[in-house]
DNA sequence: CTTGACTCTATACCTAAGTATAAGGTTTAG
DNA sequence: CTAAACCTTATACTTAGGTATAGAGTCAAG
């Protein structure tokens, strides 16, 4: 596949592939002779990831480390699955705010809708129990 | 409390503060006689808040939504409610996207410490899974 | 009544993560 | 065999979200 095709399929920039090149994120795509870049399938797979985890919060940095983790799976188990567990407290930090952060949202709607006029919703005293 | 106080409270540099209040995501501060900016003690919840939701994922755009829903919430309950429960999607999306994540991720440790040295942990098949 | 820690504004600078443009070479469909 | 639609590098620009600096005023303790 060429660099067109591949940004297409991942619903991203041509540059923003050559920008993920530049900063090491991805690997020096192989050229043909006339210098074009020269992509496999799965090229598509990671570059949806890299997307999708940077969604989530995940900085590049970060996710330069998640990807390297395939790459050094078969090398050094125990340093990978430390790293791995490491990623997995983040994760699970996140998303236990997001789930703090949903019940303050829904406690909002709940005053909301039934809440007489005059009362403000009682958002601001929800948020210190926001933290994590 | 004069601006260091709270950003001390806060864990934000003064500065912040100040872009803050000049991007529009807080309120302009009441000064005293001398210039000084003086700030309530529910300021630092708010900023907290502030800090907690961008680690999140969320933009000082999104947040600033978030914060006007406080403030709208005693004027137009079903527009506020609305809001509110788009918000309430957008949180319950990156919790199910984090949730494939972990689910990646654990997947990638239990391969690496069972796998047999020759295997490589087959996390990028995964990665296929996680998009929402 | 001055010294050190604070505050003010304005302006400049910084990093992350792209996006755009210019000037040129390649590929493919008609 | 040429025109449209690709691709190349290099360089510059952009946006978000700050951080730093300069030059000046304020405040509290000794």
């Amino acid at each position: 596949m060429r660099i067109g095709e591949v940004a297409d399929k991942a619903a991203v920039n041509v540059q923003t592939l050559r920008y993920y090149e530049r900063t090491g994120l991805l690997p020096k795509a192989n050229r043909r002779s006339s210098g074009y870049r020269e992509y496999a399938a799965e090229t598509v797979a990671l570059v949806r990831f890299i997307k999708n985890a940077q969604e989530l919060g995940f900085t590049l940095r970060d996710i330069s480390e998640l990807i390297a983790l395939r790459t050094d799976a078969t090398k050094n188990r125990r340093q990978v699955s430390k790293l791995a567990s490491r990623k997995i407290e983040d994760v699970e930090r996140r998303i236990r705010a997001l789930t703090a952060m949903r019940k303050t949202l829904s406690a909002l709607v709940t005053a909301c809708e039934k809440g007489t006029s005059g009362q403000p919703c009682p958002i601001i005293e929800a948020l210190d129990d926001e933290q994590d």
